[in-house]
RNA sequence: GCGGGAGUCGCCCAGCCUGGUCAAAGGCGUAGGGCUUAGGACCCUAUAUCUUAGGAUUUCGUGGGUUCAAAUCCCACCUCCCGCACCA
């Protein structure tokens, strides 16, 4: 059979719409919320996003089934740049943006005409993203959605971040960022050409000298090296110029003049200086040492401020570019040698000269000394140690006193920060050269304050974190977390509402806003007029502060639809479980535990976050470049909803990456197709009186309910999944065997409970193809309201599990003689065990095994200590096979054995064996017991049967 | 540099937290058989090595250690991947 997957698949989404069944209310019934981070439209979704929405999705669809009132709703995440700079790429007219959006989206023409405006780009994938959604069998409830732009919600972050700023979490500050000088934009990855992220250095500083009345700044990343500069380098081709910086006077590189411009400072060119009038002069070091100034052409004035100090110890260049000047006999160079400040293991005292030697340099100007540059520098940053030469700061390492060197000249006015871009030149995409500019006035989240971490460790420390191993990637997130801005100067959003020149950055508009989706509701279906909401009104529903009239009567409500709210917002938080990709882990995730515990009280704090890996396309990343990206859409119609979520699920466990490939969805096609072809076979039919491997199948569906129950909680999704479609049917194959060797036909009604377990647990993960075969076993309601499958202990039936785990063991025995044997069997014996003594000292081990004792010696000893067993001294081949039998069984297996009645082990298999075994090997089973008199045992076989293990002969 | 992972029987990938059910699940591939007009799909069997009695041997990056027992715990080493911010 061939599955239209679309055709069923369109008639469970349309049942499900008109049942309604997603759309949840408070009701007397535990709730379980459940929250997937809402995407950023600016392209359709693909099937590495379809992920996590599915991993969410099986989670409520189970919830559900297990009796709980699920809320899973959705939004869409408008604010933020991307959309902005996609606009002006487009209006444009870039080939490169326009192709991708026709060849590889498939948007259509007049579609694309619109997308000059930024909201149009956002509107047009948001809803492509939300049929995609839809088509997956999301179980959304659509009447809560929202974008983040809409009144109600700004008025919601508007009242959020006024409450952080109200609770001290929000400081002030400046902070570089890369800058379009001629946009007057900061600048991002879309921004600029060939899509770079400006990397801004800010671990680059500038040390000033003094020359006359005259500053003489010189950046370096190494403020340590202070304590060995020999002389200054200054490029004598290059005219340098005179700036007013604030109150000082500096010399530098027109370049240079041009960056500083773009700090937070008043900068103005007043004159020029050339570089061969400054050469051969002194100028002063922060101790009032007079050091040279002396002509250097690797100078360039593009790079730092275009002067150079020198450490000739410690920088091969320095050192090369001083041998070239004295080589010439240059009279002030040749006065001049290093100072050596650092001692590094493995490196003698001028460490720059021996690998200036080492590697053979030639000049200045040879290419070998940026190697040479970049060893020495890490060498000396990882094992080198200041010496004492350093004053107060010998004997640091390198690593930490580097930090402390700067701090001390930053104290005294001998240094300031310089960010550069460190990999400039980046160009926005207008074709200028961004800068790095000091934004003023920026507004930080103060994540660095110990207090408000604290508090976030002790949510993290109470919720349950799926999988388990991700908690100490938080614990150092939390750690490691600093100052974060949290207001941009463009793209939508919300504006501060205390500072209306920024906008709310995204990532801060997105860590609470779940409380939401509880009052979007209202405000969509018309009760709420979403301009009137204010303080007072969230300050009520939310914080449960202030009182009813006040938030009724600001926000122009009724008492009652207040009060409905607030019951509504109680009901529904906190958040039970957060689902998200873990590239969200350092941010979002982190985020919104930060921001949950500095707004809310500690009842409200989320409950769980589950964390899942990316997808990747046949073994390789997905990108747009490599043009292995698959629209969700296009997938669906091409293969179906339901076999896309079962590829996603079944090929990765929760944070490993998953492989989509085409075969595991094939796979997956097939295996569906052969079950839902089953289920139309089967109909309800009595049960009629069990055998014994009736007893077994149902016993076998109970431990595999226990099983994936378990699972699914941990949301061990693919463990799961591989139990209901794999690893049952094998035991199902069993069960076939048996029956068809007994010839029974009556084992219908048998199956159908089976499978219907089967489907009940299957329609989480694939739902629309389960109502499908829900419907084929005849029943007429939908499988997705039906209850999950529950575990009885009473149809546990412990005995029929042992024996016919006798029964096949017995079989592979036969099997494994005659493969290694290669005779073609005329007769096979079976002995059993009878001997009482055996039994004993078997079930004696079993019991001293399940407490824990494994160890021949042990064993022996305590039971020669009992007298019952003391005799098993005279049989220590057996006591050793009877563990090595006991070892190769579970742990289940073995308290079954001890807890349940032992059963008659020859009455059984002589009922049983010599159907099944007329099947497989073609020929009669006879079964005897040890002690039976009319005994036929030519080999004298017999006496090595053990419980649990007869004794085979084959003729 | 700071931090987080990973290395398993041809390939992909479970198992490790909680040691014995582990020669190690599942999928793919490969070989043989069945079914089929053929192909596909499906089903069965095999797939470390040795073995004429249900067994033995060597295996889970490398080298040590703990233990009656190690893929699993501890130590060291090698190799590989990912994140480092104002960006969704």
């Amino acid at each position: 059979m061939t599955i239209n997957w679309n055709e069923i698949e369109t008639k469970w989404r349309n049942k499900w719409i008109e049942s309604k069944d997603f759309e949840t209310n408070p009701n007397e019934k535990p709730k379980k919320f459940i929250t997937v981070a809402y995407p950023y439209p600016n392209s359709p979704q693909h099937i590495g996003h379809g992920r996590t929405y599915t991993l969410a999705d099986v989670h409520a669809r189970f919830y559900r089934m297990q009796g709980y009132n699920v809320l899973f709703p959705m939004g869409f995440h408008y604010t933020g740049t991307p959309v902005l700079g996609m606009a002006r790429r487009i209006q444009a007219g870039e080939k490169e943006i326009l192709d991708g959006l026709r060849n590889v989206y498939h948007v259509p023409e007049e579609d694309i005409k619109t997308f000059v405006e930024p909201i149009k780009i956002a509107d047009y994938f948001h809803e492509e993203i939300k049929s995609g959604m839809i088509e997956m069998g999301y179980s959304i409830d659509w009447r809560r959605e929202f974008t983040t732009i809409v009144p109600g919600y700004q008025k919601f972050i508007e009242w959020q971040i006024t409450t952080l700023k109200e609770n001290g979490k929000i400081i002030q500050g400046s902070h570089p960022v890369g800058w379009c000088p001629k946009d007057q934009n900061p600048v991002s990855q879309h921004d600029t050409m060939g899509d770079v992220e400006p990397k801004i250095d800010d671990k680059n500083f500038l040390v000033k000298f003094s020359f006359g009345e005259f500053v003489f700044p010189v950046t370096t990343l190494r403020p340590e090296t202070i304590f060995g500069v020999t002389n200054l380098w200054v490029n004598p081709n290059v005219t340098y110029k005179k700036v007013t910086v604030d109150n000082e006077t500096w010399i530098v590189s027109e370049e240079c003049a041009n960056k500083i411009k773009f700090f937070e400072k008043e900068v103005k060119i007043i004159g020029d200086m050339p570089g061969s009038e400054i050469v051969g002069k002194y100028a002063t070091l922060y101790d009032g040492r007079e050091i040279p100034i002396l002509p250097a052409e690797f100078v360039e004035p593009g790079m730092g401020t275009g002067l150079v100090m020198s450490v000739p110890a410690h920088a091969p260049k320095d050192y090369q570019a001083l041998m070239d000047l004295k080589a010439k006999n240059h009279e002030l160079a040749s006065k001049i040698e290093p100072i050596p400040i650092i001692v590094t293991p493995g490196y003698d005292v001028f460490p720059a000269k021996q690998i200036c030697e080492k590697l053979g340099v030639a000049n200045q100007t040879d290419d070998k000394l940026e190697d040479g540059t970049k060893e020495l520098y890490l060498k000396e940053f990882t094992d080198g140690k200041l010496n004492e030469k350093c004053a107060q700061f010998n004997n640091e390492k390198v690593q930490f006193g580097r930090d402390k060197v700067r701090a001390w000249l930053q104290e005294n006015n001998h240094l300031e920060k310089f960010p550069v871009l460190e990999n400039a030149p980046v160009h926005c995409r207008c074709g200028a050269e961004c800068v790095v500019k000091i934004l003023n006035n920026q507004w930080f989240l103060n994540y660095g304050d110990e207090e408000w971490k604290e508090l976030a460790r002790n949510c993290f420390d109470e919720m349950n974190i799926l999988p388990s191993n991700i908690r100490t990637e938080f614990k150092e997130v939390i750690d490691w977390l600093h100052e974060r801005a949290c207001a941009r100067q463009q793209g939508l959003g919300t504006k501060l509402p205390w500072d209306k020149d920024w906008i709310v950055e995204s990532l801060s508009d997105s860590v609470i806003y779940m409380a939401y989706y509880t009052i979007s509701r209202f405000v969509n279906d018309g009760t709420v007029n979403p301009e009137n909401l204010t303080r007072e009104f969230f300050d009520y529903i939310l914080l449960d502060k202030g009182d009813v009239k006040l938030a009724a009567d600001t926000s122009k409500l009724s008492e009652d639809v207040i009060n409905t709210m607030k019951k509504e917002f109680q009901y529904f938080y906190p958040v039970d479980s957060r689902h998200s990709g873990r590239d969200l882990v350092q941010n979002h995730l982190t985020f919104f535990v930060l921001n949950h515990v500095a707004i809310f009280e500690k009842k409200l704090w989320p409950q769980e976050i589950v964390v899942n890996g990316s997808v990747m396309m046949d073994g390789a990343k997905m990108s747009k470049s490599m043009g292995n990206i698959i629209p969700l859409r296009t997938a669906i119609r091409e293969h179906g909803a339901d076999p896309i979520r079962l590829a996603i699920i079944s090929s990765a466990e929760l944070l490993q990456d998953a492989d989509f490939n085409m075969e595991s969805v094939y796979g997956i096609q097939n295996k569906i197709e052969s079950l839902l072809e089953e289920c139309s076979r089967l109909k309800k039919g009595t049960i009629g009186e069990l055998q014994a491997e009736d007893r077994w199948i149902l016993s076998k569906t109970q431990s595999m309910i226990v099983h994936v129950t378990e699972a699914v909680e941990k949301m061990r999704l693919r463990e799961a999944l591989q139990a209901i479609l794999f690893t049952f049917e094998s035991d199902l194959s069993w069960y076939h065997k048996r029956v068809q060797s007994k010839g029974r036909e009556d084992v219908s009604g048998i199956l159908h409970h089976i499978n219907s377990v089967r489907v009940a647990m299957l329609s989480p993960f694939a739902p629309h193809v389960a109502e499908e075969m829900w419907e084929n076993l005849g029943n007429d309601n939908l499988v997705s309201k039906s209850a999950w499958p529950e575990f009885s202990k009473e149809k546990l039936d412990s005995t029929s599990i042992q024996s016919e785990e006798l029964l096949k063991s017995t079989i592979n025995d036969i099997a494994n003689i005659l493969k290694v044997t290669k005779i073609t069997p005329k007769k096979i014996i079976i002995y059993v065990n009878s001997d009482d003594f055996k039994s004993k000292v078997y079930h004696k081990i079993l019991g001293i095994m399940v407490g824990g004792q494994n160890n021949m010696g042990i064993v022996m000893k305590e039971l020669i200590a009992d007298p019952e067993t003391a005799e098993s001294k005279k049989m220590p081949d057996y006591i050793q096979k009877v563990i090595k039998d006991l070892h190769s069984e579970s742990e289940e297996i073995k308290t079954m054995k001890l807890e349940s009645d032992s059963f008659d082990e020859k009455e059984f298999l002589s009922k049983e064996l010599s159907s099944i075994g007329k099947k497989e090997f073609g020929v009669e089973i006879s079964v005897y017991s040890e002690s039976d008199r009319d005994i036929y045992d030519p080999k004298g076989k017999a006496r090595h049967a053990r419980p649990f293990k007869p004794a085979i002969l084959i003729e």
